[in-house]
DNA sequence: ATAAGTATTAGTACCTGCTACTACAACCAA
DNA sequence: TTGGTTGTAGTAGCAGGTACTAATACTTAT
């Protein structure tokens, strides 16, 4: 890598630290083939901090997410209210990842994973899968609406039970589905 | 906190470094109301790194976790062909965090999902929402299960486009939906 | 009770990756 | 030529350690 002007440098400097937040100061002089002491003059103009800072940020701020990614994986949407065997209220705001970037509208499983999971809470018994799901979305979904799904069972035959669920924001309904639950055995 | 015997303390160390892995020596000494050695001496026998090296190897792993994350959020599944306005094949790999712990069975969603993102994905609009979902799930899917799901865009009326797809593991099919997804203006 | 062994504390030299500062040289532009 | 920008060099000091030596306190076995 040739020199270059200050200003390409401290460009440069701030592509390479944002691509590769792990290089002291003394590899990118390396890499920009100037002293150590212009790095740390660049990294004060440009208010970059240094190495220990950058990781240590890195590491809070992706264990924050990390921790929010975990709870969503669980189940999806937050029970509030469960009358096993009979029926379920779960509750689910639409945030920024559950949305397509350009129109802002969610995702169409987000909606079905609340009511799905929801499912599976109402029914009271040890293990279940999903045999059928008959499902319509109503109308679009904006990101920070506030969903409540509601699921009654229906009906009970044998192992399958027939679950209902009905998803609303604030104003009118917004997405119906209709489970057919399999209780299964334990092998 | 009252001083403990060694066994104890260490156990107690465990625990702290990895509730907090902020901490340290210096602050773990004053709150296990030992000297800074003694906790030096405790992390080598138990093989803790010093904060620094801790924070960095939390950086790195979290952001492995979080791109790999981000990667599964955008389309559910591995689109490996797509015929645009047509049909396309996805590909999806149930890993452990898309199962039950106790059955070891794939919870209905994800198969949902991959089907929904690859509906979306063959209807050769630039925005579209799911309408409605009809869904059978056949057989039971199981951790290392390859899936392979194949859509087929069967009917257009005006906006709306009619979309089977069905799933297979490697020996029969699992999963089969039938979509009608809305493609949706600009607003 | 006393010796042997374990657990704990104290202190020193050294390391990395810096900050903060001073001093000075090189360049380029008016 | 003069002056401002730009780049280098070097020093002192800091945090949070490692690695080591030495000394003290506490237990336990004999």
């Amino acid at each position: 890598m040739p020199r270059v002007k200050k200003q390409q440098r401290q460009q440069i400097l701030l592509d390479q630290v944002h691509e590769k937040p792990f290089l002291t100061d003394e590899e990118l002089a390396r890499a920009l083939q100037v002293s150590v002491q212009t790095i740390r003059l660049d990294r004060l103009e440009l208010g970059i901090p240094e190495l220990r800072e950058r990781i240590r940020r890195m590491a809070e701020s992706a264990q924050d997410k990390l921790k929010s990614v975990e709870r969503k994986e669980e189940v999806v949407g937050e029970l509030i209210d469960l009358e096993p065997g009979h029926s379920g209220i779960s509750l689910m705001r639409i945030t920024e990842d559950m949305v397509y970037a350009k129109s802002q509208i969610a995702k169409g499983h987000y909606m079905f994973s609340q009511a799905n999971s929801l499912a599976s809470a109402v029914i009271d018994v040890p293990m279940a899968v999903t045999g059928v799901a008959n499902v319509k979305y109503k109308v679009p979904v904006h990101m920070g609406e506030k969903l409540v799904a509601k699921a009654e069972i229906i009906h009970v035959r044998g192992n399958k039970y027939f679950v209902w669920v009905k998803t609303r924001n604030d104003r009118e309904e917004v997405f119906r589905a209709k489970f057919i639950m399999v209780a299964w055995e334990a092998c």
